[in-house]
DNA sequence: TTCCGATCCGGACTATAGTCCGTATATGGA
DNA sequence: TCCATATACGGACTATAGTCCGGATCGGAA
């Protein structure tokens, strides 16, 4: 997520819900609002009608109504735009980590949380590859900066501190240097979607083939 | 590596010393070896100079004194200027790798091996992490497309299929779907200059404490 | 030495992301 | 209702990567 105090966004807002990643904003003047939902929808036609490659930030404008600027008031930057429209499609599969029924919610092990997530994840960015490579263009941090990276992550950190010590997982909170953010971070390298599309659009692998190795290899991770 | 049949090169001409990973090339007109040469050399001053933001391709014309047809005619694109100059600085550590001593060279057992190159490939991105960046960026492929990706892939799945037959490496060849190069893409995927950015230059570690960690995970993966 | 085709060169041109700032509009208080 | 001011808007403008092609140049053959 990288647009600006988006009231459609309950993601990161802090309430509760989801990891309070970015405080609560200002609301957005009537016309602003309105001029965020043109843009969004413009997006998602424009991304159906010329795909991603189409997706121009003119033609965006245009079809939208508004100005350039007015883009860029409501998103940073082209990668922006794309993860806003993620960040819908994102929303369910966040709850259900947080608040469903295991293992992909709480109450299973962490190893099988682990498993769980590692498929739900893959297949979430197989399905939107486009948008995510998208996201993640655009300098080396792009995949670090948007929003949902740091969520993600910690996930994983949460559950790799759960199977290394099977107490509560606030443990590993906070430190950079420690070893189990180390590993988490590894294991969502392993997971990105470059190496994604490598693997299915470039090797043409099968996500069902790739996903029992990938598993193995995040599994081993988390246990070195 | 991504300039055209370059005879400045040696990497990927199929001389033996090398994986032959690019047949040989029609020699360069005089004139174009010259340019080349200019290019590069102009390059590398410019980079000296104003750092890789400085590097313009308009400007690098200039400095060179050659139009940008003939940049694009020698290089395939920015990120194809880059390789090349990471080409000259790496051709050492390619001999040490495939004909140097052990444990980096050939004659140690091949968990040795990985633990030594993991230690030098870090050490020599971390050492040119603004290029490699800068190779890497431009489109999600960017890591995968230059050459040198192959080889140090390549090198690391023949180390992996070592450790786990302990018999000749060659087992390992051609097929994508199997599982040691699925290993040898997940390391390469930890040690991408990206997430090396990320933990030296935002997370502000430091290459001396994050090299074992990385080794501990990286042998896990070789195992798993 | 001369000639000819292959190769290469230069720089104007296109496409696109992102910036800037003068103008317009919304919103809350008097 | 009207005003003041913070906020938002639009679109021209800048910066930059990469393309295109007419003309120049090279280098081997006669």
């Amino acid at each position: 997520m990288d647009d600006i105090n988006g009231p459609q966004s309950d993601y990161g807002r802090g309430n509760g819900k989801f990891l309070p990643l970015v405080p609560a904003q200002a609301p957005l003047r009537a016309d602003a609002q309105r001029n965020r939902r043109k843009i969004l929808d413009a997006a998602t036609d424009l991304l159906a009608d010329k795909g991603v490659d189409g997706l121009t930030m003119d033609e965006l404008a245009r079809r939208a109504g508004v100005g350039k600027g007015t883009l860029y008031r409501n998103f940073t930057d082209k990668p922006g735009i794309a993860s806003a429209l993620l960040d819908d499609r994102v929303r369910d599969m966040h709850s259900r980590m947080l608040q469903g029924p295991p293992p992909l919610g709480p109450g299973a092990p962490g190893g099988e949380r682990l498993t769980a997530f590692v498929d739900a994840y893959l297949r979430h960015i197989a399905g939107n590859l486009d948008l995510v490579l998208l996201t993640e263009s655009s300098s080396p941090k792009g995949r670090f900066d948007r929003q949902s990276y740091p969520f993600w992550r910690r996930h994983v950190e949460i559950l790799i501190a759960e199977m290394w010590t099977a107490t509560a997982p606030e443990a590993s909170d906070a430190n950079p240097s420690d070893p189990v953010r180390t590993r988490a971070e590894a294991v969502m390298a392993v997971l990105s979607a470059a190496q994604l599309d490598q693997w299915l659009n470039r090797q043409g692998r099968t996500l069902e083939e790739l996903i029992p190795q990938i598993q193995t290899i995040v599994s081993a991770i988390a246990a070195a």
